[in-house]
DNA sequence: TTGTACGCGTTATCAG
DNA sequence: CTGATAACGCGTACAA
């Protein structure tokens, strides 16, 4: 009908594209290319008149297509096991803030704690071409070829909280010994002097540097660890539930327990309860996590706090260093995030002893 | 140093493109990806003898160049107010598995309850060139301009929860109206007969909704509304508590309190207890969403199961709907999921008056 | 300061 | 069935 080149069908989106501004203006695509991009090869009134333009066609830029010419794109992809519970959507909160402030967007996806769907995001994350990607572990992970090709792509690759055991890698952790330690030693003070301990899967180095921060409280105070007292399991309500059930049928029973997750101190707690067992004079509890509803039980739960938020800042920050340096130099660093432990009913026993 | 076009810089990515398969096996790039395509018009062999390099070269197609060309990716954008909780997390969960089945990925925004927020994702996500657009208003939103900007790029958008008032959109909810009126009934059933609500801001149909269900249930059993018995918040632990203190000072405090939400109803009841009146016995409590802590209080809130996964499917299956669909065509579908009333010790005085 | 020309990796069109 | 070529929208040496 018309002779034009583009003919902008009614119904179809009214791209304009950089092309289309150049036309206008009767400039050329380079300039406008500059004017957009802040280029300083560019006269201040061109720029003016192609912002003007811009503006009122409601010009929108094709990321896509500057993302393929660059190589590059603004785009963060996160891996995550899950994003129930407090700790991860409190990461990935702190990510979004980070990233945005720097100007790239976040994808987000689930690994459901499962490596065949943490590798299938991998892929999908470089199918998106993404500038980074950042993973926490799935909770069976236990080979990592599924991020060579990250690397061998020259894309930065940060681990947090969990991390592959190997230690090469770029990562951001929580000194999880450490708060495991500030927790231990705090059930100590509280007088108790058979403290078990429900550990996680060790195959994790968050579960396993707790672990070690108990005994290392233990050792302390010249006790012994035994192994009747500390059970491995996947830290669920029922898992804590069990082994509480297990522990009372012992001779001399734990007279606290600190549990390397704040599900599986619940599932003690309510058992403990069910069976007549007080909170926390006859038995303390510690957890970690600090999850909301360590505040909403009775007593209220003794906990870890993860500093979630800085953990997510952390993360991109070093995602952009590791973008900023040349792909040559292959850096590991570490960051190690301090702990902060809650202390709350569960663990206090001067206040419930009145 | 070499003649070679591409020299293959040892640190940089091995990225193999459709044309250095086609160099390499002595074809055109267009049989290249004809074969990698599964275009029919190709030969048996070709296509084998094509299959085979790609995966001896570790060929990764690269969407983006896809997407740029066909003016499309293989991105669904998804935002939300936010990841806490229970309900979202979920929902996000049911669209993932519906996209991934559909070959799309998942990007996920939170507005933080913030409509400039909500604006900026809105934003990112047509920066990023997403097939879809799938939203869960932000409290505040109030208006919708910047969802204009996705419609006429011919970009499918579907609401869910939390939709525009106007109706004229494409949307998947849960029969909110259903849920408070089971609630609702359930409480009454139990003998309640100063039936009060916790409601939420009713410019949002969801809350708008599940006040009429508990003012229809009322109306089945003979009841006025009384205006005393109905607070207005922003659903929070504190808005719950603050109105039960005032409700305790009335001449005839209420009997049964049904909140639009869980955390308002969590509130309520650590007050009720804190000033020694009973639940279920004195008060009967009923919540909506059915969140995790529901099983964790003592007693264990009675609430409104909202389907979560189901819905997430429902999106998904409505934005392919779209998606499939002419540009021309306008529909205005709307996909409603029934509710599900979860009861527990909160509303059940039988068990407790035992 | 501005413009020309090319390339990023893919797909669509048309010709053989 | 296969191939050459143009195009998607943008960035950037290089030339003017």
């Amino acid at each position: 009908m018309s002779s034009r080149k583009k003919q902008p069908s009614a119904s179809s989106p009214a791209a304009v594209s950089m092309a289309d501004l150049a036309r206008e203006l009767g400039v050329s695509m380079t300039t406008v290319s500059r004017a957009l991009s802040d280029h300083h090869s560019i006269g201040a009134a061109t720029k003016q008149r192609v912002l003007k333009l811009a503006k009122k066609l409601n010009y929108q830029p094709n990321h896509l297509a500057a993302a393929l010419r660059k190589g590059q794109s603004r785009l963060l992809g996160v891996v995550v096991p899950y994003i129930e519970g407090k700790f991860f959507p409190s990461v990935i909160q702190g990510i979004e803030q980070a990233a945005s402030k720097a100007g790239f967007s976040v994808i987000v996806c689930q690994s459901h704690e499962d490596v065949q769907l943490e590798r299938r995001n991998v892929e999908t994350l470089l199918h998106a071409q993404v500038a980074g990607v950042l993973v926490s572990l799935a909770r069976n992970t236990q080979q990592f070829q599924h991020f060579d090709k990250v690397r061998s792509r020259g894309i930065p690759l940060v681990f947090f909280d969990r991390i592959p055991p190997t230690g090469l890698v770029n990562s951001v952790v929580l000194n999880d010994h450490a708060g495991a330690f500030q927790a231990t030693r705090h059930l100590l003070e509280q007088g108790c002097r058979r403290l078990a301990h429900l550990a996680g899967p060790q195959h994790l180095n968050i579960y396993q540097q707790r672990r070690q921060g108990y005994l290392d409280a233990l050792a302390t105070y010249g006790l012994a660890p035994e192994d009747e007292l500390i059970t491995y399991s996947d830290m669920t309500v029922d898992d804590g539930a069990q082994a509480v059930r297990h522990w009372l049928t012992l001779p001399r029973p734990p007279d606290g327990i600190f549990g390397a997750g704040d599900s599986v101190i619940l599932g003690a707690l309510q058992t403990l309860k069910s069976q007549g067992v007080r909170v926390p004079q006859d038995i303390t509890l510690a957890g970690f996590s600090n999850e909301g509803f360590t505040a909403i039980t009775e007593p209220q739960l003794t906990s870890v706090d993860q500093r979630c938020e800085e953990m997510g800042e952390a993360v991109v920050r070093l995602f952009l260093e590791l973008a900023a340096a040349p792909e040559s130099t292959f850096t590991q660093r570490q960051v190690v995030l301090q702990p902060e432990l809650f202390i709350r009913g569960s663990s206090q026993r001067a206040l419930a002893s009145a």
